[in-house]
DNA sequence: CTCGTAGTTTGACAGTTCTCGTACTACGGT
DNA sequence: ACCGTAGTACGAGAACTGTCAAACTACGAG
């Protein structure tokens, strides 16, 4: 895929989307997934970085993989490494300076959803 | 189909989801089509009932009713006849109900993003 | 009844998405 | 140096998506 990515040793760089490079479509798709969306909400509640291991995920790791991924490349993410893992946490400065009162209002309304839904 | 024979002429029904059944992934998904956002901006924009053929969308006929239906099934807009026409209605108070917040603050990352870039 | 306008249906196609399994790399501890 | 843990890369496959064209249905106006 990227051409040239001689990526050796170390430099494992992350790329990130420029805070004017994020789309809001590609920020709706990124949440629109269960999946993602459950990971989303995780990193809300707790206000940190986490690790990817942290979440214990109904899928594989490769698929895992793919969904911080996509969730990095959409701008809702940012992700780096620390040690052997990696760490994830919301951009939601960017988000909120870009598009204001969206992500609570999403976090809100998946909450919302889940006590309607699971509230059993 | 339920023989629903209301006063008011017409054979043709259509699906919508009831309220309960709106799920937000379902939402977010609707709402992260560039086309369909685009028509769900109007159709905010004007605050009443729109007919399909109102858009002038850069896509065929066939292409225009797979994108309402989308909209239509995940509960993002209300659509009813009214002679030939097919109308169209967001379906705010059912979404303010579920989702507060959440319509406006994805139209006003919309309006903010279209200034944004289409404002160069 | 006939015609035009508005929208639907169907089938097709290319591209994307979600998922997996297996093989791989990177780092830290012992 | 070795091993285990954390995560990546690479296919691959099934399902879904956005798009079109062409043939079709529904309604209103003459």
């Amino acid at each position: 895929m990227t051409p040239a990515t001689k990526s050796t040793a170390g430099s494992r760089t992350l790329e990130h989307p420029a805070l004017e490079e994020i789309r809001l479509e590609g920020v709706l798709h990124a949440l629109s997934d269960p999946m993602r969306l459950r990971i989303v909400t995780e990193l809300a509640c707790c206000e940190d970085e986490l690790a990817c291991s942290y979440f214990e995920l109904p899928v594989t790791k490769s698929t895992t993989t793919h969904h911080f991924r996509v969730l990095r490349e959409s701008g809702v993410i940012r992700q780096c490494y620390r040690g052997t893992a990696k760490m994830s946490g919301l951009r939601r400065d960017d988000l909120d300076a870009l598009f204001p009162g969206l992500l609570d209002s999403v976090l809100d309304a998946a909450a919302r959803q889940t006590d309607r839904l699971g509230g059993a």
